[in-house]
DNA sequence: GATAACTTGTGAAGAAATTCACAAGTTCAA
DNA sequence: TTGAACTTGTGAATTTCTTCACAAGTTATC
């Protein structure tokens, strides 16, 4: 298949965010028109992102929102559900595990590690913090899909380098660090310092 | 001034963070490949995106650290401090607010409110969580520069519009749902499900 | 069944972002 | 002073992404 642009991935993301609205208020078709609407974008650039995939609505009609939300779901892998372990548990990690929004669209939390002693045993929404030390046999055992990454900045790369050692083969990173991985290991970066700089950005250039 | 691609803002943070980076290990030089390699990126990209704003380097020898970090945080507009309110004082919204990370980069978080009368009264990291009602006449007396939204999805848009209507012209957006705003307001997301998805689609097409 | 009003899917055009490639400037050593 | 080794800054080329524009298909109405 032809390389997906990740902007396009983000705004499948998206459009099917306003699907599973329309999903619940039981409308039935929905045009490209309308969902360009809601996601900022044109109907010329929703139709697009769907066209790499296949064509998926119908002439003078629009398209089906249940058919619709089931191709993205099934484009985006979200078929099945995925192993997450989340690796520190300070505050933005037990935050992370308290978060329910996630298994919801079944990004399963089966474990919550740190390295710090004192925060091992105890339990963060009914796991167990467990040590970091025993994340690699662990793993062998029962591969996670996904590692969330809610270290300090000087841990973020060692972390990473175990992580990926480890056979995992994406992480989703908040430490405010570029983390070096094999080009066989996705990584996507949520970092709040970077984005409240674009916002410190546009309030001065604005 | 020609308009910056936020691509291009994005990565002035990334170079900041390892200038500083380099100015802490008392480097005082430093050649646009060398912060190339580490921002994943290339040494023409660094030039191109910091000739948008002038010519910092010397031929020959590089950058000097410290007055492109300089730069860089006139650039972002991080000389000055930033008032910064967190709506909503949730798992998310406490985890922010205790989080001092941004405290250090001049984001000072100077107020949390909640619409929830329980959660009213109470202290997250020394600050008392305020009515959401009370925003609008607190924010005539001192207007924040940056609301940062940790409310559920269906709330989002409400909060928001208030915001606005407050006279806020920044938001950091933490809800799963694609705000409206008028275009003179800047608006950067993080949407955590978004990114998961993304992985989710590079381990399922990869 | 004819017409009007929609809407998709997609090549082609256009715009934007990235990479190339090189003149020009700097440093260092002999 | 010369030459070698670097490195920047920037037009031009290239690649990538977005928008345009329209043929072709669908539905509704009379």
């Amino acid at each position: 298949m032809k390389r997906i642009a990740d902007s396009t991935v983000r705004r499948l993301s998206i459009y099917l965010r306003f699907l599973e609205d329309f999903e619940k208020r039981g409308i039935a078709t929905i045009s490209s028109d309308e969902l360009a609407a809601r996601g900022g974008t044109t109907s010329a650039q929703v139709r697009k992102d769907l066209s790499f995939f296949g064509s998926f609505g119908k002439r003078g009609l629009g398209y089906s929102v249940a058919e619709l939300s089931a191709r993205l779901r099934q484009i985006l892998g979200l078929e099945r559900e995925w192993q997450v372990i989340i690796i520190g548990a300070g505050k933005i990690g037990a935050a992370l595990a308290q978060y329910h929004g996630f298994a919801q669209r079944g990004f399963r939390i089966v474990a919550v590690y740190d390295s710090d002693p004192a925060k091992v045993g105890r339990s963060v929404d009914g796991l167990v913090i467990r040590p970091l030390a025993s994340l690699p046999e662990e793993a062998k055992r029962q591969p996670p899909d996904i590692a969330v990454l809610a270290v300090p900045a000087v841990a973020a790369q060692e972390v990473a380098d175990m992580v990926v050692k480890a056979g995992i083969r994406a992480i989703l990173n908040f430490a405010p660090h570029q983390l070096q991985v094999p080009d066989t290991v996705a990584v996507k970066a949520v970092n709040m310092a970077m984005e409240l700089e674009g916002l410190s950005f546009a309030l001065t250039n604005g």
